[in-house]
RNA sequence: GGCGCUAUCGUCUAGGGGUUAGGACGGAAGAUUCUCAAUCUUCAAACCCGGGUUCGAUUCCCGGUAGCGCUACCA
């Protein structure tokens, strides 16, 4: 049976990186009739926090990709304390009383590699067990047997063969001084214990891999099967992280732009791993189809955002803009206008559904994002236009009597008219013609009345939206502007 | 410092002993059009360096360089 699971340590928002590792343990697990697991991995008392936990389910609701069983590592610790134990009965951990923190500075910092205090490993059982009945708190380290020369070794299905020699390797801690185990500890035995078949996980981990299989090992289990993610980094090329880069790696913030998550997965599932058949969209139907760890590349990928980011280009990998704009447009156009509802209303407008829907019509096209149908589609909700530079009534190769001529005519049409496409299409193209100018030159002094702007929706259908009350009222407000 | 991993257009990637090194995003130009967008066409743009192996390496091997990761009683 094939289970896999995802991992997350509760100690700040869900980013994208993360988001990436749950999405291709979905999608592993479903592509193959699998059990996706959600596990919190929260043993690390002083970081966690609710509010994160909270965070990681709200992205991950968004994502809407489910999972079937799940478990907190909090709720698990006998289990990892028996593993614990297990492994030192058979003498293949050793208990550490050197105080917390103390060797830090020799371990770590110079330039010599930390890999055990001699004085602890070696000490005679009979002064650790006295010593240990006081009641003096220890560490337990993982005695690595490197006095047998050997090496650590496992088959990583995306890196492929991986050897370490075991005298690299340093002891490392197993449970904590106060009885909590150290990730390495727990995650080994809840894998175990959840009969996790497949590890897939970032890269960062490859290198603590040698450790896990020597827990494993130790404790007579049979390794799961490790499948490594190339990591997501910045355009600096360091790891995404949250503290470094801030909101532009939450997956709120995309949520919040307006991203749909059929896109974002799209787009998240195209870096580190690759269909091999050049299609770019991909619905997740078919991404579930497709997927596979013979797809999944060794370098990491670049998140292409720029710093400081500001608006959606910066904030944003081009590609996902692009790729939201496909699956915005892939949507029937009704689906389209539900997932719009809430961001008009959020922002405080109130329009009727058949109006918002004619209005999806003229804007998708011309959105990548949800919520660009505010900037982008303004007038059709506003009452009163913003303010905009009335010189940008004068038409092409015109001047303001052209824009004043072409204004004036249009009042006087407008109102003759009925308000569909064909009807103002004629009205106002006959209307051009009298007065001797090009449509464009008729049409454009218009538009920006009616829409504030140069650029908008073809004409006829935005008046039609508009309506005549409103269309008349701007034309006469853009005509005292020029006047 | 030690150990591990990686290296194809700006970015994501395909490919692989002999190719005009393919696609996508982004960029540029053009077509279309009442503007914008969408769409279509075209263009510019890459095999880190040095040694091998070989008739021939971007591809295989070794070395270098660079980047990243791990090196915590964080995960």
């Amino acid at each position: 049976m094939l289970r896999v699971r995802f991992a997350p340590s509760p100690t700040g928002f869900l980013h994208v990186g993360s988001a990436r590792t749950f999405i291709f343990n979905w999608l592993f697990a479903r592509r193959n009739g699998g059990t996706m697991i959600l596990r919190l991995d929260d043993t690390d008392v002083e970081r966690n926090t609710e509010a994160s936990v909270n965070s990681i389910f709200e992205g991950l609701r968004w994502l809407a990709l489910n999972w079937d069983e799940e478990y907190k590592q909090s709720e698990r610790l006998n289990l990892h304390r028996e593993v614990a134990q297990a492994i030192f009965s058979k003498d293949m951990a050793y208990r550490d009383f050197t105080p917390a923190h103390a060797g830090e500075a020799e371990k770590s910092g110079t330039q010599g590699t930390w890999l055990f205090n001699p004085d602890t490993r070696n000490m005679s059982k009979q002064e650790s067990d006295r010593r240990a009945a006081t009641g003096e708190p220890f560490a337990l380290r993982f005695r690595v047997p490197r006095e047998q020369n050997g090496e650590v070794r496992f088959n990583d299905a995306v890196y492929g063969e991986q050897t370490k020699a075991l005298a690299d390797i340093e002891d490392f801690a197993l449970l904590r001084s106060d009885g909590m185990p150290t990730y390495h500890l727990a995650s080994c035995a809840d894998d175990a214990d959840l009969r996790i078949s497949h590890i897939i996980r970032g890269q960062d981990h490859l290198s603590n891999t040698f450790k896990h299989v020597l827990i494993f090992e130790a404790a007579g289990f049979k390794p799961p099967q490790f499948a490594h993610l190339p990591l997501l980094v910045a355009p600096d090329g360091t790891k995404l992280s949250k503290r470094k880069h801030g909101p532009v790696v939450s997956v709120t913030t995309y949520r919040d732009a307006g991203f749909l998550p059929e896109a974002f997965i799209n787009f998240l599932s195209l870096l580190g791993w690759s269909p091999k058949n050049d299609r770019e969209f991909l619905p997740l139907k078919e991404l579930t189809e497709l997927f596979s760890l013979e797809g999944i590349n060794r370098a990491n990928a670049v998140v292409n955002f720029k710093e400081p980011a500001v608006t959606p280009e910066d904030t944003f990998d081009p590609k996902a803009l692009w790729l939201n704009g496909e699956h915005l447009r892939a949507l029937p156009i009704e689906a389209l206008c539900d997932r719009l509802v809430p961001v008009v209303s959020d922002a405080g407008y109130c329009v009727s559904p058949e109006k918002l829907l004619a209005i999806t019509r003229l804007l998708r096209e011309r959105i990548r994002l949800l919520n660009e149908v505010l900037a982008v589609g303004d007038f059709f909700f506003v009452d009163q236009l913003p303010p905009y530079d009335p010189g940008e009534l004068i038409p092409q190769k015109g001047d303001k009597e052209m824009a004043l001529r072409a204004l004036t005519r249009a009042r006087e049409v407008l109102p003759t008219l009925e308000f569909k496409h064909d009807s103002l299409d004629h009205g106002l193209r006959a209307a051009a013609q009298e007065l001797g100018l090009k449509a464009g030159q008729m049409f454009q002094p218009i538009r920006v009345a009616v829409c504030g702007k140069k650029n908008a929706p073809p004409l006829f259908e935005t008046l039609e939206v508009v309506g005549k009350p409103k269309t008349l009222e701007r034309i006469e407000q853009a005509i005292e502007k020029l006047q």
